[in-house]
RNA sequence: UGCCGGAUCGUCUAAUUGGUAGGACAACAGACUCUGAAUCUGUGUGUCGGGGUUCAAGUCCCUGUCCGGCAACCA
């Protein structure tokens, strides 16, 4: 056997080496030619320590891919480190499922945070001192109006808040007020620890906002220790500052809460990192927030957070991503604090790209027509040599069965065509690769239907291996496979999840469901694969030619494989049709 | 009516910080092709508007417009 590239796991790795970022030595984008100019003037002793700081209440998407490949490669390329935090701060939304998909999720990204994981809740004792200090500074108060009176206080956008009526409580009484929310003396919503800046400041976040409240909810690390809960501006900031993050990046909405983690930083007197926006991740055809992506999935307009047509890493990894293409496509679709929206086919090209060099190339009729090759014995085959992998000449040969009886792509036969589609139809010659040119000599049609169940077929054994010694050009090769040596497998064919550009554009009274594409998968329960593909396990990756790359799926059983189209070739036929507007 | 942020080809994104507006993707055309793939070649009236400074402005100043975010005891 000639093949040295046959179905193996291809989830992992040998020849997915880590592609590390681009160093050409100047700064990529703004936030690099930030941290460039705090080496400069020595802000943090030349260091570059970032984090990436997921909450554990959902699957990470590839929104959170942008980020994680932004934290890591700051760090590998300013000689930094990068950490992992779990937020967790909100035992009710919270759970250890969640802490450990994500964990799988980053390494399988390709990073590593080492022996730097960290939680929130690690350092629930360390925030609780920080509350306790800004007490005693007279800078945070206990407050025990309810949750509405709080946010009537607060005014509006364009209307200075109030003061609580227990803004100006003695520092004595505070801190035995938070002693005693601590030790559980108080019902939820009963007291909150505020911070004391500013009810008429013009940024909202800055009129006393809310440090802790009491939750009396068991957390799924520190259990039933605390009820009392800080809330994230009261933890993120310090707990970057306790981890030593000298750049602590985040998406655009915490803008406003920058001036917060400034303040908290300086009252505190604490290693003050420097926190730095950039706007988050949108595709066309795609939702993005975990609030909607939770909806699909409880609502079961998908199969669960690894349904192939989600966003979540997960749904990536299973649908056949690579960890190399996600990370080229969050390398080339940049960094900025504009808020855009990103082709989906760039996300695609990035599969192709990576997939197109290192796939090997089998044959597939996923929606099969039958050929018969008249003028080819009964009862005989042979077999012809077929190249693994045009990219890589490593990549071998193997070879395929030929015989009387065959599929062909039910797509690449037309009876009546139309004039630019040069497939097979009656009276003309094709070529199937790598095996013979065969001319259509005629139909078999379903008598009630009138659909076509067969082609009839002669074929020239002159052209054996595809090539036709007298020169003879044909418009078009096939794939095609032997039916008796084929296959049956499942294959799942995946589109948009969404049929609108942008999803979220809604009339007034509807949701981005209405947006839900009917047709985002299709299942074809009878594809026809050459048998070269049998032994191939979940994670498996390869093209099928002609078709798209595509990868088996974990649903697959001895015997009965299922694949799952990762995405499709770029495909020049179908653009025409569509612009002919067929 | 407030605060914060943003605006460069269709889409994303660069521009040595005041010195030739470039790349990728898309699109289109062609070459090549045993995958209508890949590859190669070619194709662009793009700096939000109006003023100003300057020999020179995407970049600086003034002014306007449009877009996004912000009023959880969520993150």
């Amino acid at each position: 056997m000639t093949t040295s590239n046959g179905p193996e796991r291809g989830d992992g790795s040998p020849s997915e080496e880590n592609t590390d970022p681009k160093s050409d030595g100047r700064p990529s984008n703004f936030i690099e030619r930030l941290i460039e100019e705090d080496n400069k003037t020595g802000r943090f002793g030349g260091k570059v320590h970032t984090r990436f700081p997921p909450e554990p209440n959902g699957y990470l998407h590839i929104g959170h891919a942008k980020s994680i490949c932004l934290n890591f490669a700051l760090a590998i390329k300013f000689g930094g480190k990068c950490n992992l935090r779990f937020d967790d701060t909100n035992p009710t939304t919270e759970d250890e499922e969640y802490v450990r998909s994500i964990q799988e999720d980053v390494r399988w990204l390709g990073f590593d945070w080492e022996d730097r994981l960290f939680y929130a809740s690690d350092f629930f004792e360390e925030l609780y001192a920080f509350a306790v200090k800004l007490v005693r500074k007279g800078k945070a108060y206990v407050d025990n109006l309810s949750a509405d009176d709080i946010s009537r206080h607060r005014g509006s956008l364009y209307e200075p808040g109030r003061e609580s009526p227990h803004r100006e409580r003695s520092v004595e009484e505070n801190l035995d007020l938070l002693a005693r929310m601590r030790k559980g003396e108080f019902d939820e919503g009963t007291h909150v620890l505020r911070a004391k800046i500013d009810m008429a400041s013009p940024n909202l976040n800055l009129r006393d906002p809310v440090l802790y409240r009491i939750r009396k909810a068991a957390h799924h690390r520190t259990g039933t220790r605390w009820v009392i809960y800080p809330l994230y501006d009261f933890a993120h900031g310090q707990c970057d500052s306790l981890e030593g993050i000298t750049h602590s990046i985040c998406t655009l909405e915490f803008e406003n809460h920058r001036a917060l983690y400034d303040w908290f930083c300086q009252e505190l007197e604490i290693h003050h990192p420097q926190q730095i926006e950039f706007a988050r991740l949108n595709l066309t055809y795609a939702v993005m927030s975990k609030r909607k992506l939770l909806r699909l999935v409880k609502d079961s307009h998908v199969h669960g957070w690894n349904d192939p047509r989600m966003l979540t890493i997960s749904g990536l990894r299973r649908r056949g991503y690579t960890p190399e293409a996600l990370r080229s496509f969050c390398d080339e679709i940049g960094v900025t604090k504009f808020n855009s929206v990103i082709d989906m086919v760039v996300l695609e090209n990035a599969l192709r790209t990576d997939l197109n060099r290192r796939a090997p190339r089998f044959m597939a009729a996923v929606r099969p027509l039958k050929v018969v090759v008249e003028n080819y014995p009964e009862g005989q085959s042979e077999e012809v040599e077929a190249i693994n992998n045009p990219e890589d000449p490593a990549a071998g040969m193997r070879k395929m069965p030929f015989s009387r009886v065959l599929y062909i792509e039910r797509d690449d036969f037309m009876e009546d065509p139309p004039k630019k589609f040069f497939r097979l139809a009656p009276g003309r010659e094709v070529r199937l690769r790598y095996a013979y040119f065969v001319k259509c000599t005629g139909v078999v049609k379903d008598p009630t239907t009138g659909e076509v169940v067969e082609v009839r077929c002669t074929y020239d054994p002159a052209t054996k291996g595809g090539d036709a010694r007298d020169g003879r050009k044909v418009k078009a090769t096939l794939h095609w496979v032997s039916a008796s040596h084929a296959i049956t497998a499942e294959v799942r064919l995946y589109n948009h999840l969404f049929s609108a550009e942008h999803p979220e554009d809604v009339p007034e009274g509807q949701d981005f469901l209405v947006n839900l594409n009917p047709n985002s998968l299709e299942v074809l329960p009878n594809a026809k694969l050459e048998p070269a593909i049998a032994g191939a396990a979940p994670g498996f990756r390869c093209q099928f030619e002609r078709l798209g790359y595509f990868c088996v799926d974990t649903d697959s059983r001895p015997g009965r494989l299922v694949f799952n189209r990762s995405v499709t070739l770029k495909d020049d036929w179908s653009k025409i049709q569509k612009r002919d507007g067929a």
